[in-house]
DNA sequence: ATTAATTTTTAGATTAACCTAAAAATATAT
DNA sequence: ATATATTTTTAGGTTAATCTAAAAATTAAT
């Protein structure tokens, strides 16, 4: 059985994995981990040992395919948690992140498949991410960046790429949630800022914001 | 802030502790925590620097009021998860200890409160013992063990003592119930054992088992 | 293609939580 | 009350997870 710290370790590569097809860096996982270079590769060479982790000195890691499914089991069960403090328990969407992150330990497998089933066997969780069913398999959410959109195109809001606290507090206040229709109107050329319409109102999002909002248009 | 492991001494110190007025022994403490003796001892010095346990070498430990507290606040979370794993996960009563040995751990007022809220405070938890309030109060439980009747006496039955696995399944297999009426009708001298009887139907139980119902008469 | 800079690994320590074995204190029994 | 048994503590060691400092490998730059 996993500690914590291993499957804090296993959740975090597969992040970082997901967005290259080369090897993770010893380093960019160290500083996901909030800890040191060193501490990384002592964890790595001992993932490597349990199978999880496929590790050459020097030339970065990525998961095993028994080592990605744990590291998917993990990412379920943070995001139905999630799910569960915001829909069941009246959480705010940037409220849930650091409990779901302890809850997501809890080693029970009854107590996920019941827990899926009176949360209505959701498919996203509040920040509009999918979940992983019990097998592992991912929907993937066809859904494009602001950042991507053509003036004049529209669609409807349906996740955060990033979901830190401080962007969705930014989101709150400026009255963004997800389900919103948004339209981007124009770009700003002198700072690449964006003019966007959602319903009656227009506000104003830096590039940054925009390249953090998924929407599914069409 | 403290660890898992010091919050498991702590909640079965109070265990102990509730049942005697005099120190409670190591040797009681390792048998709980199912660990040696010497390990007790290295952590009853830890707790006592942390001024959560009075300690005196060979004189055996009680909680400090700090520790109390802490311990009351970690049976209360117990008490109050495996309240939701019964009644709006639909675990059966003997299913939630373990999960809620995890559970118990999760940091976060806020959520405990509001699950408290979801639940419509209750006030016992599935094995009808009583949920402390925030504050660390307990309501006492006026009840007494069936053990401890005379013939023909009857009552609700509320509670049990010990809530292990073996004896809930026990319990479930007999068929009895909180809430059930039960009526000491004959006790067997041979042995010991109870003749009860419960709606229409009678049935044995031993003295043992008497112990561990606690039931409201009058 | 060497040198310099960066990244990664190793070596050696630390801390929490455990262990075993031995010593010390307390309790019990004749 | 002295010997024996039991309980508790100490001493010293282990493992997981961390750290710092130094060494080794890789990458970048002139």
């Amino acid at each position: 059985m996993l500690s914590h710290v291993e499957e804090n370790y296993l959740k975090e590569i597969y992040g970082l994995q997901e967005a290259t097809l080369r090897g993770v860096s010893t380093n960019s996982i160290a500083e996901k981990m909030q800890t040191k270079a060193s501490s990384v590769t002592d964890m790595l060479q001992r993932l490597s040992n349990k199978d999880l982790v496929v590790y050459t000195k020097y030339k970065g890691s990525r998961l095993s395919e028994k080592g990605r499914l744990m590291a998917i089991s993990i990412v379920r069960k943070h995001r139905l948690w999630e799910t569960f403090l915001v829909e069941k328990l009246n959480f705010l969407w940037d409220e849930v992140h650091d409990i779901a992150e302890q809850l997501e330990h809890i080693k029970s497998d009854k107590l996920i498949k019941k827990l899926e089933a009176f949360l209505g066997n959701p498919k996203f969780d509040p920040h509009g991410h999918p979940i992983p069913n019990s097998n592992g398999q991912i929907n993937k959410l066809n859904s494009v960046s602001l950042a991507e959109f053509k003036i004049k195109e529209e669609g409807v809001f349906v996740g955060v790429k990033d979901s830190s606290d401080s962007f969705l507090k930014y989101l709150n206040k400026m009255n963004i949630a997800i389900g919103d229709t948004l339209k981007l109107l124009y770009i700003e050329p002198f700072d690449n800022s964006f003019l966007i319409s959602a319903n009656t109102r227009q506000f104003n999002i830096s590039e940054n914001v925009a390249k953090n909002l998924y929407l599914r248009s069409e």
